[in-house]
DNA sequence: CGTTACAGTTACGTTAACGTCAAGTGCGCT
DNA sequence: AGCGCACTTGACGTTAACGTAACTGTAACG
């Protein structure tokens, strides 16, 4: 299985972050790392956490956005009405993820109109260079 | 037609900004309004803009960013060379922001998989309470 | 056993994107 | 003329998300 666990340095180098990003996210409660004395072992959770916050981030959420997201992916089965919050949440956020969705198609069509027109004159240019 | 201009005032609460930001994308270059004395006055090009910058922010890009976005939207159609780069510039971003997208989907399609799991969870607690 | 190499902590520095506050200016009203 | 209000320009403050420097600990290597 891919239940090793991974020192740092291997972490850094599979996720394209610095060891500071990671002792960071440490301590804000984002990531759980167990310890062998002192070195941090990351494990399959964490992979899975960080896989999200590095998604979450080029979306544009906040570490504090993050940190409630991650939180919907292993709510807290013991108690109803924690477990209704997070419902709650999750419900709330995939909404703004949706109308985020939406906005980006029309970014998308709008910037590919652009980008038609600009080739258009670039092609008078080169008709004009003969 | 729409082509009145707003003084600072109308303008923030036409986009839900403060004053001081408006100012802050002045001096940024993101934003040109005109001047009546001391005055901004905002044209419909600035309207143009900020919609875009407003958009921009929620995909997570940067001010820095968007600037070199916001001049595909207003090519300098007298330099060959000078288009040239926007349109590369453009076909890179357009390359990102599809990429955004598909992940977007992912992590909506995931966060929905949790969410129904969380609703699963949440009947069981209902029938368990009679 | 010295040193190289990496991991850890503590603490201060940095950048982006504004917020906030002070002090001044122009304008319409009474 | 005096008042109030909206606008202006500095200038300093703030928060998030790390970077960087300085120092310490330790396992491994020659």
């Amino acid at each position: 299985m891919t239940d090793e666990t991974l020192n740092i340095r291997q972490m850094c180098d599979a996720f394209g972050v610095t060891p500071r990003t990671l002792r960071f996210y440490e301590a804000k409660e984002l990531l759980f790392p167990t310890r062998v004395g002192t070195r941090r072992l990351f494990t399959r959770r964490d992979r899975a956490r960080l896989t999200l916050i590095v998604r979450g981030k080029r979306f544009g959420f906040s570490l504090e956005d993050i940190r409630q997201l991650l939180d919907m992916y292993e709510p807290d089965g013991s108690n109803a009405a924690q477990l209704n919050r997070t419902f709650q949440l999750a419900e709330a956020r995939l909404g703004q993820m949706e109308t985020q969705r939406h906005e980006m198609d029309v970014a998308i069509a709008e910037l590919r109109v652009e980008l038609d027109k600009t080739a258009t004159m670039l092609a008078g240019f080169r008709r004009a260079a003969e």
